[in-house]
DNA sequence: GCCAACGTTGGC
DNA sequence: GCCAACGTTGGC
């Protein structure tokens, strides 16, 4: 079983949007970047993220999600309407993968940014590095279990 | 295959 | 709104 962060902004599409989903599961669905893409190609049923919250007041990880489905493609970029349309994605050699996510906790208190950047046990975390935007990133058993008690949430 | 131009992300 | 950082595009 693997760990992951995953990004959303919360004016987009927010824990507590998630949360009031039928099933508390929706699809994790627009990623049009090919690194975040091979992350999720990697995700099995049963793995769990964070839900970080970015581009918004309190930038953090706001609580934790469970992976509900293996990876399947995006059918969002089949759809022409659609934002993250893409004509070279097809349902026969589709490009963009998602998965499905349950609503797990939402953390009492979110843990910032600013916090995490301060923690020495957080040396290397992807989230961490100097530019990196990625919206899909991979996290240790040590960071999970790091970050799940600055939460006060065990783990 | 190089690289300049452009678009996007995301913290501040 | 600014700007640094990075990814993508497209001409050559």
């Amino acid at each position: 079983m693997k760990y992951w962060l995953l990004k959303s902004e919360p004016d987009t599409f927010s824990i507590t949007d998630l949360k009031a989903r039928p099933r508390r599961t929706e699809h994790w669905d627009g990623v049009r970047n090919y690194q975040a893409r091979n992350y999720i190609r990697e995700m099995q049923k049963g793995d769990h993220a964070f839900f970080y919250h970015s581009s918004c007041a309190e930038p953090g990880v706001v609580g934790t999600v469970t992976v509900v489905s293996d990876p399947y493609p995006d059918f969002t970029a089949f759809d022409p309407h659609n934002p993250h349309y893409d004509p070279k994605s097809t349902p026969d050699h589709p490009r963009w993968f998602m998965v499905d996510v349950r609503h797990d906790k939402t953390f009492r208190n979110t843990v910032g940014l600013q916090q995490l950047k301060e923690c020495r046990e957080l040396t290397g975390f992807a989230l961490l590095n100097r530019g990196n935007r990625l919206s899909i990133m991979p996290v240790t058993a040590s960071q999970w279990r790091f970050i799940n008690s600055l939460a006060g949430e065990g783990a």
